[in-house]
DNA sequence: AAGACGGTCATACTTTCGGGTGATTTGTAC
DNA sequence: GTACAAATCACCCGAAAGTATGACCGTCTT
């Protein structure tokens, strides 16, 4: 129960809000019809409450415009990378587990990870406890300095 | 296919629970046509201008996301490595920061990092936390990556 | 002497990680 | 068609990491 609200929260929260607008929108309406004198005050409700629907929904749907703004960075050529197949398949290292591996290598955290692969946090972490024991290590640093020696990341 | 779904399955419910929306909007409509008079629909004609203004305002007036995309400016591969002390200087890291930052690039935790330089792990938390802030980062990782690129350390 | 700087340490607090456990689903191999 | 590995997700809890702030002490500079 708690594991369906959680996943589909927004999807809920959504239509509970949406309906929750309708019965608004009823209400003002019954209100109007005994005192019909409120029109412009119910208009105006209208009004204003659609406003407020647009901008939620334009806000929630539009894509990031996506303003570049170049900045200058120093990266060592790494050209020479080739991953090292044999270990991966001697210590049984997943393909997702070495994504997760080499986005914690850039600095990523668990979360920034999750939604990159658009996954669930528990997921990253559950990925990631597996890779510290086929590691054996017990922190994503030292999986960050070993993944780089045994060659799994440039 | 499944993949897919799974990958987008938060904008296919979005665009589903809105086309639910357009739908019952739609219903509601005929059934004012149908069993009330015009004022109804002179209401929906309200909501649906005004939604459209706060689409529009929302656009307009939001400020674009930007997207910070980093050119990379290749620098020679140094396979011995030799510290870039220009950068060092520039950014203004002590000594000390860069032991820290040397030792947490071979996966010492503070504690270790603090008994390997016999101090207090505070102290390494201060350091640790200075150096974040001359690198520009927020984690040990990120300040491990930086500190790669800008050859700080090997 | 005063100030700047680097190094040290502390307290209090919030956030993130990591370990442990259990569960479902899906694709593949047998 | 079943057995198995991979991938997914959840919940709990304690440990580690990180933030914010303040303080003290040498050393070096002006």
């Amino acid at each position: 129960m708690k594991l369906f609200f959680t996943r589909y929260r927004t999807i809920l929260l959504t239509g509970v809000s949406l309906a929750a607008m309708l019965v608004l929108l009823r209400w003002l309406e019954l209100r109007f019809l005994i005192f019909d004198n409120a029109i412009e005050v119910y208009i105006g409700a209208i009004a204003l409450l659609f406003t407020g629907l647009g901008v939620w929904l334009a806000l929630k749907l539009t894509k990031p415009k996506t303003v570049i703004v170049e900045r200058q960075v120093f990266v060592a050529t790494n050209a020479d990378f080739q991953l090292n197949e044999t270990v991966l398949t001697e210590l049984g290292i997943s393909k997702r587990e070495l994504e997760v591996l080499e986005l914690m290598a850039l600095g990523c955290s668990n979360q920034e990870i999750a939604n990159r692969l658009f996954v669930s946090l528990n997921t990253v972490k559950t990925h990631s406890s597996r890779l510290f024991e086929k590691l054996e290590v017990n922190r994503r640093t030292q999986a960050i300095e070993k993944g780089k020696r045994l060659i799994l990341i440039p």
